[in-house]
DNA sequence: TGTACATCAGTGAACGCGCGTTCACTGATGTAC
DNA sequence: TGTACATCAGTGAACGCGCGTTCACTGATGTAC
């Protein structure tokens, strides 16, 4: 293996992802990750500051990942309700196909990045990828609720909730095995916890 | 100060929901309980085997009050959904009061007691708090939504979704600031976004 | 009421650990001429 | 095509850190007689 290593910024989210579906996200280390590709344990510093950047990086990926994932479900679809249902079976599975993107995009502490809490400047550099995912869902969920203005954010609010609680509960383990054991059983318990609020009668 | 320290057992457990309030709960140590009771770092585990133990005991402390406040919650309602959206609002508010308690309560890695993984005995001593808990919701999602034996767990799951997830949302700092500044408006969105699925239309 | 003793909750020194991060360095790469 | 040089991505030794856990110990507590 030559000197150079072609792409080990790539590798070194790939690698952090395998290790902290492993071990846990509090059981990742820049080292481990180093000393799976074969590096040394400063190499990684050559392409993320410290390893709270990397941690960034991972979720900014997934929040690319997220927007693409629910523009892809909703296309073609022209309901508005259909269209933030199927937002809603792709958020969850997007979820349980990436957890640790997942977990790490909704880690608070990650948002603004580092140790300068009492800092000046600090533009807070937060990327627009997580403005994007929740822009699509404020739009389908206003859409799909018939609010808009101040009424579209809880809407927003209450469109969100029923994916994430649930895809939560998936990857905390709490939803029997035989619901969680395929892609295609989670997406129907997606579309059935979806529907099932659907036609719920007003109390 | 004596010797003996009175209560440390439980003064463990608070503080240590005071450091990882401060900290994280991933920068919750024993040595800093034990420095802030002003007891050597040793002395915790007169109390408890090891750190995953405090924590496990967390986690059931939350579970048993999740329980009651639910119960209290419920008590003297009599419509189905009326107790089901009881149940919902007590379950939010619970995590946002607790949310340390809750975070442990839902933390996988917690349930089976430490790194005896491919032991024989270890007769998985789970308490049956968690299942209380869960069984109050079953109850109270099945009679709501009118469904039994299988699809009562389906309902349960529906049930649970929406709660968890707005209090996931809630700690994790995703909903605007406004909203969640008291418990009243933290119990005022739960309202909300309960009674917005509740007039949902079929798709 | 007094004494002997078992028990229990603390102490503090010590262990080994893996981690994040920095630093001066060196080998590889690619570009200007 | 060949050479000089700047740049960049690696190396490996070293730093300091706080942690979980164990151990032999000692001081306090309470009970039996």
């Amino acid at each position: 293996m030559a000197y150079h290593h072609g792409d080990l910024h790539t590798e070194l989210l790939t690698a952090a992802v395998d290790v902290a579906r492993e071990r846990g996200i509090e059981g990742l280390s820049l080292r481990e990750c180093a000393r799976r590709l074969g590096v040394s344990h400063a190499a990684p510093y050559r392409h993320f500051e410290d390893k709270n950047a990397l941690l960034l990086a991972l979720a900014e990926q997934g929040f690319t990942w997220l927007t693409s994932a629910g523009q892809r479900a909703m296309e073609g679809l022209d309901d508005p309700r259909a269209r933030l249902d199927a937002y809603g079976v792709a958020y969850v599975r997007f979820a349980v196909e990436h957890p640790i993107h997942f977990r790490l995009m909704f880690t608070r502490e990650l948002e603004t990045p580092g140790p300068k809490r009492a800092d000046d400047a600090a533009p807070d550099k937060a990327s627009a990828a997580p403005n994007d995912a929740f822009g699509l869902l404020v739009g389908a969920a206003s859409a799909a609720f018939e609010r808009d203005g101040e009424e579209a954010l809880l809407a927003s609010v209450a469109a969100w909730s029923i994916p994430h609680g649930l895809a939560m509960l998936i990857l905390d383990g709490r939803i029997p095995p035989e619901h969680v054991a395929t892609t295609e059983a989670v997406e129907q318990l997606a579309r059935d916890v979806l529907s099932l609020w659907r036609n719920a009668q007003p109390a």
